[in-house]
DNA sequence: TGTACATCAGTGAACGCGCGTTCACTGATGTAC
DNA sequence: TGTACATCAGTGAACGCGCGTTCACTGATGTAC
């Protein structure tokens, strides 16, 4: 089943590659509503419309970005959690440590992912939602794993679900097939969003200048705390 | 000490105001890097070098205008602890779902604030920090007051500070002179991201299409944990 | 192996559009005597 | 109150630039016989 490529396709592919590139640098030096098709071909030393041949539009090539940073960012985290021990409270951290590593060291494509919704682009659901919903879903096994396993004490406070959160919460049960019980999936979206939230806060620059000489440090912290949130036994 | 202002003084400013409401518009339809001063002018009604009477840069105008959000999101805050209960939590809350609804009611200028960075434009920190801070400050003061009421409890796990940390936090204890311990400060800035983390993931379409049908539930929760967090007494 | 044809990457011109900013100007409004 | 002058909002042309997309084309590479 080994496909042989011929040569003009791997120039294909290389020119293709050469594209996804040139667009990246385009996203991290000027920003994604900037992007520009003609920006690109000039870079790659050729006519505007040329570009045409590889992509069907300004959109297509910002969903092909938008896929593209998903697909890494969830591969960050897979790579992280390989050989991972198995208490989940590290796993956890683990986690979250790839999310922010990642997210540092390509800004502009956690923006892309992340930040203010590119004005009048819309990623079509079908080609992004499945990259873009790793890492919540390595989350969500990370937890169902630890309450699986007895490691997850219920919380004292806050158990109680109002109704159409709990249908919601009942309705990712069905989806994904989760044994946890509704209230621990409803403080994993919780921490989920509080974890992108620290990360924003620190890539966007939110805290202000001057106030963190190292922000790490408040990372850790904090998603120590968020850990607790989710009830993992040390 | 009453300003009499002329009738061409009140003209300038009527015409100041429009700018700013026109520019609002705009970017809630083409969003911050698409904001254009000729659009402006168009939508105005006058010819596109006029604008620069009024405004003497593109980058002045984006500044006005993060100024000017900043600031009503704080009167928002403001107004809704105005005539707050006395209880930490509530007041957490209260301020928690003043900036929702400010968020919910203003994306595009939400987005402005707490999204991805304009590209190529960066807020002068003069202008913009003091506004900026108003929210962080106002939590750090209900902090600060439920610490010093002695409605806080002590959270028995991970109250210590990494040393970078602990400076960083001693710096704003000196600035803002606030009495609460660090731990407690430091867990503020937590919750502070968190609950922009939440609120980001909302108005931003983060949870993805079709998981929650009343994102509201979620947030009520979120933020009861996040005031359990910071150890308010009931 | 050689030839005829098909495929396809890249060209270059054009479409209609928008941008920020400068500059000399007009003409109405405001001010000082 | 009337006049001369200063202020200033708005004009219109121009600068040099960039954008997405279409279209008929050239010429090299690949394929079928």
């Amino acid at each position: 089943m080994q496909e042989i490529r011929s040569p003009r396709e791997l120039a294909r592919e290389r020119t293709m590659a050469e594209i996804m590139r040139l667009a990246r640098e385009q996203l991290a030096s000027h920003g994604a509503a900037a992007l520009s098709l003609r920006a690109v071909a000039k870079d790659l030393g050729i006519v505007s419309s040329a570009v045409y041949r590889y992509v069907a539009s300004r959109d297509e090539l910002l969903t092909l970005l938008v896929v593209e940073a998903y697909s890494d960012l969830g591969d960050a985290v897979d790579t992280a959690l390989k050989r991972a021990p198995l208490a989940a409270e590290k796993r956890f951290v683990l986690l979250a440590r790839a999310v922010r590593a990642w997210a540092i060291a390509e800004p502009a494509r956690y923006g892309l992912l992340f930040g203010t919704p590119v004005p009048g682009y819309h990623a079509p659901a079908g080609q992004t939602v499945e990259a873009g919903t790793r890492v919540v879903v390595r989350l969500m096994g990370i937890i169902e794993d630890a309450w699986n396993a007895g490691d997850i004490t219920a919380s004292p406070t806050v158990p109680s679900l109002s109704p159409g959160l709990a249908a919601d919460v009942e309705a990712l049960r069905t989806e994904y097939d989760l044994n946890s019980p509704g209230w621990l999936i409803a403080r994993g979206l919780g921490v989920w969003s509080a974890l992108f939230g620290a990360v924003s806060f620190e890539v966007f620059g939110q805290y202000g200048p001057n106030t963190l000489s190292d922000a790490s440090e408040l990372f850790e912290l904090s998603m120590r705390v968020l850990a607790a949130n989710l009830g993992f036994r040390g």
